[in-house]
RNA sequence: GGUGACAUAGCCAAGCGGUAAGGCAACGGUCUGCAAAACCGUCAUUCCCCAGUUCAAAUCUGGGUGUCACCU
């Protein structure tokens, strides 16, 4: 059987340290599954694990593209899916490591996704919206893709021209691309762990410490080092959290104080939202940590979880 | 000690006699190619306290308390 491990939760929830801490225990690699880790050079602000923090235990998913390159979910399966294949045809646990809601579920349903769209009907869309307002392009939708049209909130731009595309894309609407997938049983069956704090402000106060400590670590000569290495600073990768906030404050728009207590505050918005994600999937068994617990506690609690299976 | 201004949700804040805007935070949720993104919902039976005027008061009057400013 398959042996795959999906440890999940919110930033700074622990799930680095407990993933290698598996891997070491069961023989495993590590396949990250975050959104930001994925660029080259985007270290302190996306926490991403250290050398040392490694070790040797192989680790994947992590510094594959530049920060200006586009990048998209669907890459990111089509990569990662053949490591996880690649990784159990040796007969190994993968251990999925997953700060990104979308990008682990896809993964682990196996998701399809089209080919980068190269029409133009987007940018077509975009201007369509922005001359006559988003109520002509749900107007439009309302013509192949009724659904949609009545579903999606007259506020949700981005979701209302993505319905859209899709069908002038593919000539199929996005609700018949959803039943299509819907249909198909998950790829993987994974046992899942999700990490968490029994009180949310605990959770708040290690956001906190660790933005702090970010700070410490060199953040700002990160972020100086990816400027001049020309990378723009509209890139999408530049909009993470941490790296626009004082990016933002180097222009003068507000001081650097400000910048730490912003990236805070939005880091912390970020952890509830990556809880509402995750607490619908009922497969996760949810370890819930609370302030100095030892971490041996933590992974026999998890290795607990790991053998039940 | 005197004079003046102000007291509205955790914070900022509108309201100026007709039955408590809005923003932030918090909390809950959505999510199928930007997801560290985008979006939605909930959140003061009550306006510092007491008395009064009025059909009706957060809004007017008197007293009290507190905060700030200036004066001595």
């Amino acid at each position: 059987m398959d042996r795959i491990i999906c440890i999940v939760g919110p930033t700074a929830s622990g799930k680095t340290t407990l993933s290698m801490a598996l891997a070491q225990k069961l023989n495993g690699e590590v396949l990250s599954c975050d959104s930001m880790q994925i660029y080259r050079g985007m270290d302190i602000g996306t926490a991403k694990p250290t050398k040392e923090e490694i070790g040797d235990i192989p680790h994947y998913m992590t510094d594959i593209v530049d920060p200006d390159e586009d990048f998209s979910v669907g890459r990111y399966v089509e990569m990662a899916d053949k490591l996880v294949q690649d990784i159990l045809s040796r007969g190994k646990t993968v251990i999925i490591e997953g700060g990104t809601g979308l990008y682990v579920d896809s993964l682990i349903l196996g998701r399809s996704f089209a080919p980068t769209p190269k029409t133009g009907h987007r940018e077509a869309l975009e201007k369509l919206a922005e001359e006559y307002g988003i109520e002509a392009v749900i107007e439009l939708l309302e013509g192949f893709d009724p659904e949609s049209a009545k579903k999606l909130h007259p506020a949700d731009k981005k979701r209302i021209i993505r319905a859209a595309e899709v069908y002038l894309e593919t000539g199929k609407s996005i609700t018949q691309h959803n039943i299509d997938s819907l249909v198909q049983p998950p790829k993987y069956s994974p046992i899942w762990i999700g990490l968490d704090y029994e009180k949310r402000e605990d959770l708040y106060d290690r956001i906190n410490r660790r933005v702090s400590m970010m700070f410490d670590a060199g953040l700002l000569d990160e972020i100086k080092a990816l400027l001049d290495r020309g990378i723009p600073e509209t890139a999408t990768s530049m909009q993470a959290l941490g790296y626009k906030e004082p990016i933002a404050a180097l222009h003068g728009e507000y001081s650097m104080d400000e910048a730490m207590h912003r990236i805070r505050q939005r880091t912390r918005n970020f952890a509830k939202r990556q809880l509402t994600w995750f607490r619908r999937n009922q497969a996760i068994s949810w370890i819930y940590q609370y302030p100095g617990q030892p971490f041996d506690e933590v992974l026999s609690q998890a290795l607990a979880i790991a053998e039940k299976d």
